[in-house]
DNA sequence: GCGATATTTAACATTTATATTTAATATCCA
DNA sequence: TGGATATTAAATATAAATGTTAAATATCGC
């Protein structure tokens, strides 16, 4: 598995779970509530219209994504925000940086033009 | 479905379509693809070891996440990456962004004192 | 018009995601 | 010990995603 498509497809996994643990919104307003502070599930179930055990399923879904790092702490559970994958998934975004800073670029100049 | 409220959820909702289009890496290789020049469907069908009506349905995920714009020219349906949608995703990551610089500052600390 | 080409639609099978409710498990603490 | 608390696991239901093949649709070009 060291080879180069292994790796290849290795960092496409990451990715793939990456961007759909971040496709939910639940997902991605527990990660806003962690990006304050560290909590345990139920405080972070709180907040949601949703049973606790479906809160668990997305905390651990972030979990297989590598954003939510957990220590078990006697019956608590303490959940942090580990946002290291986040900077893969913003490094693959930069790559299309220049495509969406040349269509605002064209729009300036349009603008301009008038 | 002009209130904040209606505002949030659609951006959230517009959040939603992005990333869990990014979530899969055939679309992405599409998107990478379509980087390089516009291309029409059997065209970025191809590569892939995938019915053409899968790709086709993949091509339609990402058109409605907006990420890919479509012109029906004849029989042809020629496909164009529209980044602007990758600009949203990558605002929404770049507040995270202290998360992984704080941790990668750490690190250099740790570096250099050694 | 007719056959070849480009693409979607339909029908279908399979898997994965998401949520619920009800148990089970483990820990805390009086 | 025993009851309250924190969390997961199991059973279940439903919906959504993904892929296939075969058929339908529309256009091209002779």
């Amino acid at each position: 598995m060291s080879s180069t498509v292994g790796r290849h497809a290795a960092r496409e996994q990451r990715l793939d779970a990456i961007f759909q643990a971040l496709g939910d919104r639940t997902r991605r307003a527990l990660l806003a509530r962690l990006a304050q502070r560290p909590a345990m599930i139920t405080e972070l179930a709180a907040p949601f219209a949703m049973s606790l055990p479906a809160v668990s399923r997305h905390i651990r879904v972030l979990e297989g994504a590598g954003l939510v790092a957990r220590t078990v702490d006697g019956r608590v559970h303490r959940c942090a925000l580990h946002a290291a994958p986040l900077r893969s998934a913003a490094a693959w975004l930069q790559q299309y940086r220049r495509f969406w800073q040349g269509s605002l670029e064209s729009l300036a100049r349009y603008v301009e033009r008038r």
